[in-house]
DNA sequence: AGTATACTCCGGTTTTCCACTAGGGTTTTG
DNA sequence: CAAAACCCTAGTGGAAAACCGGAGTATACT
């Protein structure tokens, strides 16, 4: 189990940060066309591996990636890198519709007017840090890996 | 018990919106400096009195409200309504700091590489959504609710 | 063809958190 | 001094999240 977020408005679920692990994996190695297999994933990222599974069924189910069963099988990304935003990918996991500005309804709902305005200023929060999300891809999360690893190793030589 | 909120990054507690509602009770007679009781909160927002008397205890102690104890005690707003931000009532809830960009080191507590970039842009996102609840005041949500009021009875006629 | 490998489906368990409840106190008014 | 109201602390129930396990099915390699 991995240690709790810092309580804040935006939280990210121990499930999401997990399948982002995983994608981030399997983005390394998308040129090779090669499947990988979830237990290389849960031993590299150190996620249990029943429970990766899992997750990984649900990218499958959401078209993140691709799976092939039997010897030799494993997952690969369904898309370039580049064309899977961050977005999509909690969407996928936390079961909402990736599109932005969904429901305006959702604040119609409210029973009270107060609920109402309320609704409505908390979506507003919701696109803001929906947007952000959305214009991430996991190239960009693994470009900026890479040049953190180049700069770590600057710092030790 | 209040309806769940739909399932997106940025969450509204049953807790947060509670107090939310308590406070737009307190800001609409704040002018006549009388102390407004618990009971009345519930009774008018329907919010289970013993819970939200520990709310507005969380509100006190955190400098949003003044208190009265007593006999025709109650609770009034420690300061004006245009200078108490969402961000400020909802950090006070969930114990958090109400500061913008609090700790970047957050992200240096990250055991991975991975982590830590991730973690970084998850903050970018938090911060979004921050900056949209402290940008709102108590007074802003009153205002927009009197004018959706006024609006609402003039379709009526 | 057969066997080993690895995904697939599905149900169960454990843990954690949240909304809420409860009891016994302290302060102030009249 | 009694009633009204806030104050403090602990505990409960249910639901969701995190995780585990077993039986099944597809694929590769020999």
């Amino acid at each position: 189990m991995i240690d709790p977020q810092p309580i804040v408005p935006v939280e990210l679920s121990c499930k999401s940060e997990y399948a982002l692990l995983a994608l981030l994996e399997l983005a390394a190695i998308y040129t090779t066309k090669e499947p990988l297999q979830t237990r290389q994933i849960s031993v590299q990222q150190s996620i249990p591996d029943r429970y990766l599974e899992q997750l990984l069924a649900t990218l499958r189910r959401g078209g993140l990636v691709r799976s092939q069963r039997g010897a030799k099988g494993g997952y690969l990304l369904a898309r370039e890198p580049w064309k899977i935003t961050l977005l999509e990918i909690v969407a996928c996991l936390e079961g909402f519709d990736p599109q932005l500005n969904p429901q305006e309804d959702a604040a119609k709902a409210a029973k009270t007017l107060e609920g109402a305005v309320i609704s409505e200023i908390w979506q507003e929060a919701d696109q803001a840090a929906k947007t952000i999300l959305q214009n991430y891809t996991l190239q960009d999360v693994c470009d900026r890996r890479d040049a953190r690893r180049q700069l770590d190793l600057m710092y030790y030589i």
